[in-house]
DNA sequence: GTTATTGCAAACAATTTGCATATAA
DNA sequence: TTATATGCAAATTGTTTGCAATAAC
């Protein structure tokens, strides 16, 4: 909150209604919201939300840093970056298409070695796995 | 080839012009290519093309198995499925956006792990990084 | 001969943009 | 007061769909 109003103002732009109130909702979910729930849920709550400044607020707040965008069937969502650096990937379940966060180390440490081993700088990254959790059925057309 | 036309009869459906011609310039390219360029390559080299048929192909090879799909961008991206499961991964260049494929043992293993430790299948799963050259120096504005 | 597939053009959905107005510094 | 951000509505862009014509089996 405080991180982003500071990241705004560095960046020579203002930490204006619209962008404070997306950075504040994301704040509170802390995972993925498409644009258009975003847009929903601050005209729910009163804020300021066209579609056009949603849009535009996580343009530039992506731009900075702030937040992570992750397109999936030809839809964005969006969700806080965490200044700790702290960060997580998402499962998509496979019947319901629910979406989990999860982090792992290893996984983490994979990716480091990759970073060293192809001389990269790697500068974010993200993992999406698709699955089911055993016992549950696959689907059956 | 061969296997996409077994695939595409076992499941009902026939291996006609149009899939075949998919599977046929994704199985020349192996790396992801968009419906766009897809259909534009289709009709400069005088195959069928028209968006639409693309578009079905591309969807019907997908829930098939035979291609995979990556959204990114607001775009989505194909590639073809090796049936042996040989499968790769992207990594985005910074300054030049150019998309290099790589793998890792170590990544695989640790994707497993994580299935393994969460409960569930892992159907699929796609790893993008973001990186750039060492030594290339960051974008700057 | 039947049934699945194609192509065209129109319909859609997510996102972007122009421009006048409102707002923050 | 001056530059930036907002909202509306219109424009774009990627993708999907209806339907008559066509090709696969």
């Amino acid at each position: 909150m405080q991180h982003s109003s500071d990241v705004l103002r560095a960046a020579g732009l203002r930490a204006s209604a619209g962008r404070t109130a997306v950075v504040e909702l994301l704040g509170r979910q802390s995972c993925l919201l498409t644009a258009q729930e975003i847009a929903d849920q601050l005209r729910e709550q009163g804020s300021a939300g066209s579609t056009a400044t949603v849009y535009r607020a996580l343009e530039t707040l992506h731009e900075l840093g702030l937040v992570r965008r992750f397109d999936s069937d030809g839809l964005a969502r969006y969700e806080p970056v965490d200044p700790s650096g702290e960060h997580h990937h998402h499962i998509v379940l496979d019947p319901s298409g629910d979406v989990v966060p999860f982090d792992d180390a290893e996984l983490e440490r994979a990716i480091v070695g990759i970073g060293q081993r192809l001389g990269l700088v790697v500068t974010s990254h993200e993992v999406i796995l698709r699955g089911r959790l055993i016992d549950e059925p696959p689907e059956s057309d």
